[in-house]
DNA sequence: TTTGAATCCGAAATCGTTTTCGTTTTTAAT
DNA sequence: ATTAAAAACGAAAACGATTTCGGATTCAAA
C-alpha cells in the first residue's frame, strides 16, 4: 500500500536512484538496456512521480491561476472554457477564483495565487477595482500575467481585449442606419473601462451622424443584469421619454428592457429597436430574437492562455518577453429586435 | 531578489531553522520572546512559506479537483460557484476540469487530478460514461471523493443529488392538475441516470392519474439543449401528434420547443402547456416565462464540498468515514407556460 | 601497451519545511 | 548544595525528485 518512488524502483532493480531518474527522463548517459528495464519496472509498479517533490525541485507547478468577477456568466464561462482547453493541451491546470466584483476579495485572491506559487496568472478586473497595487505585486513577484476584457491601463502586461468603443459605435450606428432618431443607452457603472468605452462609442456615433446626444437618455445599470435592465426600462418609461432605439451594455440588460417594453404594449422593433452586447447564447431564443454585438469569449480565453504561456516560457529560458496587446474582432449580429 | 526562507530568518536572528519554524507555528516549546522576534523578522522580510516544500512534507496540497461535463452551463456554473465559495472558507483551492461529456476525457482528467495529488475530488459524470473503473481508481488511490448530480450507483462514496424521479413526477402531475390529457416528454439520452429517472417519474405520474403512457410521445434530446428541443418539437409536429402538454428534461430543450410552437402558431399555454427542468435563470425572461422545476445548483456545490471536507478531515485524522447520501429538495415553479 | 575518448553509472548536494528526539539551560524543590 | 522537573533550543532525518560532477568501464586508436 506504500507509494511507489524512484527509490523503490531502484532497489528492485539493484541500481541507483540517479539512474532510474535519468532513465525515465531519457538522459543519453543511460544505456538502452537499463532504460528498458527501468521503464518496464515503472510501468509494472504503476509509478507516478510525486509532483510535490518535482515542484520543489523545479520550482514550478504547471498550474496557472484565473481570477474573474463571476463564474456564473455566459461570457466568463466561455472564457474559462477557452482557457481550460488551451491550458490542457500543454499540461497546465487552471485554478479559478472569483472576485465577486469586489476589489478587496480580488486582492485576497491575488495573494492566494501568489502564495500558491502558480506559474502564471490571468485576470479580468472587478468593476469596483480602482487601486492596482495588488496587480503590481504580481509583476513584482516576477509572475507572468495576462489581463483580459476588463483590464487596467496602469499595468504593463499582455492584454486581450475587444475594442469596446468601436464595437459600441458600430452597434449604435446600426440602429441609426435602421432609421432610429432618439436612441437611449443603458450603460454600466461609472468606473469600469468597458462601461466608459461603450458609452463613448455610443456618444460618438450619435454625434457623427447628426443626432444630438442627450444625457437624460443614458441610464445606469449597476450590475448590468436582467433586473437592472428591467428597472432602467421602467424608469425610462416613467420619465416619459419618447425613444425609438435602445443600445444596452449587455444582452441581459437588453432582455430586461425588452420584457418591460412588451409588458407595456410597446412593440419591438416597430416602436423601439433594441440592440444588446455580448451575443449571449440565448439571445436568439427570446422573442423577438435579440440583435447584438458578438463578443468572442472562447477566443479570448484561448488567446489569453497562449500569451501567458509565451511569457512563462520566456521566463523559464531567461529570455526577455515584451507584452503583447491583442484586440479581437467583434461584429454586429442582426436578429429581430431591430427593423429589417 | 532571493526568496525568503526559514533559513534566511534563522541566520538573521542567529538561531536555528527549527526554532524559526516552530515559532511561526506557535509551538509551545519556544519562548514568548523568540516567537516575537521571529514573527517580527518574518513580517519584515515578507516571508511566505514555500508551498511546494510544505506540500512535500505534509503530503497535502490544500487543493481539490472538480470534474464536470461542461462549464458553460448555468446549472454547473452555479455548482462551481457553490463549491468555490465553500472551499475558499477553508483555505482550499479548486482545480476545474471538463469532460465535455466524453468518458475518455473524463478518464484522463481523473488521472490528471490523481497525478497532481489533490486532496479530494468532486465530480458529476459525463452522459456517455458507462464503465466506472476510473472512478474506482480514485477510491483505490485513497482519495476522498464526492459525486453530485450525475452519479453512479456502482460506486460507494458520498453523493449529493436531487430526487429526479420524484421531481419529474411532480412536474408531470403539475401539468395533469392543470388539465392536460396528452403529455409528451422530451427526454435525454438513454444512459444517464437522471435522464432515466426523469422519464420514469413522468411515466409513473401518467399511470397514477389514469392517463395512458404512449411511448410515441417520448422524444430523445441527445444533448438536451436548445437546438435539440427545437428539433424534437419539429419532429413532434411532423409526426402529427395532438398533445396539450410537454414536460422537457431541461429548460433549454423546453425553450427550443417553445419557439418552434410559437413559429407554428401554436399558443402556449393555451394549446400546449410546457414545463421545463432546472430553473435556469433566464427561464423567466422568455415569453411566456417558463414554468419549471427548481434545481438548487449553488446548494449542491456547497454541500458537495462540505461532505468532501469531512472525508478529507477523517482521512487526515485516520478515523473512518461513512459515505453520506444527501438528497436536496426541488420544487415546481409556476410561471406562464402553464395555464393558471 | 598506453592513451584517448566514449559510454555508463552513482554519490551526494539540493530544493525548503516539518518533526522527532536529544541536549542544554533554567527554575523549583529538597 | 543537590536533584528533579520544566522550559527552551537545535541537530538531523525525513519528504521524493533532479542534476552536477566525478569515477569506472569499455573499446579503439596509436
Amino acid at each position: 500500500m506504500k507509494e511507489v518512488t524512484l527509490k523503490q524502483i531502484a532497489e528492485n532493480l539493484g541500481i541507483s536512484v540517479t539512474t532510474v531518474s535519468k532513465a525515465l527522463k531519457d538522459y543519453k548517459d543511460v544505456s538502452k538496456e537499463t532504460k528498458a528495464l527501468v521503464r518496464a519496472e515503472a510501468k509494472a509498479l504503476n509509478y507516478t512521480p510525486n509532483v510535490f517533490a518535482v515542484n520543489l525541485r523545479t520550482k514550478e507547478s504547471k498550474t496557472v491561476g484565473l481570477i474573474i468577477p463571476e463564474v456564473v456568466h455566459h461570457f466568463f464561462s466561455s472564457v474559462i472554457n477557452g482557457i481550460i482547453n488551451e491550458a490542457e493541451k500543454h499540461g497546465y491546470l487552471v485554478i479559478i477564483l472569483q472576485s465577486n466584483e469586489s476589489e478587496e476579495l480580488e486582492r485576497k485572491q491575488v495573494e492566494l495565487l501568489l502564495s500558491k506559487r502558480v506559474d502564471g496568472i490571468m485576470m479580468s478586473l472587478a468593476n469596483t477595482t480602482v487601486s492596482v497595487d495588488h496587480i503590481a505585486a504580481i509583476k513584482k513577484a516576477n509572475t507572468p500575467l495576462v489581463m483580459f476584457d476588463k483590464i487596467s491601463k496602469l499595468i504593463s502586461c499582455s492584454k486581450v481585449v475587444i475594442n469596446d468603443r468601436q464595437a459600441a459605435y458600430e452597434a449604435t450606428k446600426f440602429l441609426i442606419d435602421k432609421g432610429c432618431k432618439r436612441i437611449a443607452h443603458f450603460r454600466g457603472a461609472l468606473l469600469p473601462q468597458n462601461s466608459i468605452d461603450r458609452f463613448l462609442g455610443y456618444k460618438k456615433a450619435l454625434e457623427d451622424h447628426g443626432l444630438t446626444f442627450d444625457p437624460k437618455l443614458v441610464y445606469i445599470c449597476e450590475k448590468v443584469d436582467y433586473d437592472d435592465g428591467r428597472a432602467a426600462a421602467k424608469q425610462l418609461l416613467a420619465d416619459g421619454h419618447k425613444i425609438d432605439g435602445l443600445f444596452a451594455i449587455t444582452d441581459m440588460a437588453a432582455t430586461g428592457a425588452l420584457t418591460v417594453f412588451k409588458e407595456n404594449g410597446i412593440q419591438v422593433p416597430k416602436d423601439i429597436a433594441i440592440i444588446g452586447f455580448s451575443n449571449w447564447f440565448l439571445s436568439q431564443a427570446i422573442t423577438p430574437a435579440l440583435s447584438t454585438v458578438d463578443q468572442p469569449g472562447l477566443k479570448m480565453g484561448r488567446k489569453a492562455f497562449k500569451l501567458l504561456r509565451k511569457e512563462m516560457k520566456a521566463k523559464k529560458q531567461g529570455t526577455t518577453f515584451l507584452p503583447v496587446i491583442k484586440t479581437l474582432e467583434t461584429k454586429v449580429i442582426e436578429r429581430d429586435s431591430t427593423p429589417k
